[in-house]
DNA sequence: AATAGTAGTATATATTCCATAGTAATTAAT
DNA sequence: ATTAATTACTATGGAATATATACTACTATT
């Protein structure tokens, strides 16, 4: 049943949610719109070239949507679009699965002197 | 808010979700117990290096547990814990996102000639 | 008797990712 | 007033990851 089948929808949406950063990405465009080096930080530092390569298939996927504000000095924005906001669901689903099952590595406590 | 603290649960769990294959193998997996083969065509050919080391980190993650039947012929199966079999939610959610928000290619009619 | 299938591992290559530097102009700090 | 930091990227070369392919020893099917 849940083959690989070419054009099956959850396949497609699998293959570029499963591309190294994009679940960071949309789930901090959650919180509203951002400029480049905002999502750069909040994702965890990605790299310039790579998180300019995900927004571009982002925003061709239309998933997200920039405005160029001004060129020099560069001033741009990246929000979701509506579609893109609806992935609220999936990334809701990833945070109360691991709520439940993420097993915190316990903190050692510090032995007295 | 959704910006990447090192601890936070969803994090931690996008950070091995967002790995490549690890979500067709959690959804092929919900169809029941499969052996490294099948789960490897099932999946859409991912090649066995790969397979084989994801396979491991979802075991040791608690994701996944595997059963050796026989060592030659090699003979294992492979299925979901209990935790793993949660994820179900992560796949349905993106599976509805997905039929809702893709847009399949037209298939272009051939032409009577 | 020959063929295909089993679960991987090993190896060499291809693809992807990363750190870093650099751009030109504005704003904030000193 | 001068300096430093910040903006959105791109370019480059090196590091990490993924891939195709061959291989194993044994069984089940043809």
């Amino acid at each position: 049943m849940n083959e690989v089948q070419p054009s099956c929808p959850a396949v497609e949406a699998i293959s570029f949610l499963q591309e190294k950063w994009v679940l960071y990405i949309v789930r901090t465009l959650l919180d509203g719109t951002k400029g480049f080096n905002e999502i750069r930080r909040n994702v965890g530092n990605c790299n310039p070239s790579t998180l300019s390569e995900r927004l571009e298939m982002l925003e061709s996927e239309g998933i997200v949507s920039k405005t160029v504000h001004s060129t020099m000095p560069p001033r741009t924005s990246y929000r979701l679009t509506c579609a893109g906001y609806e992935l609220q669901t999936v990334v809701a689903a990833i945070d109360s699965w691991a709520r439940v099952h993420w097993k915190p590595v316990p903190t050692p406590e510090l032995e007295p002197a």
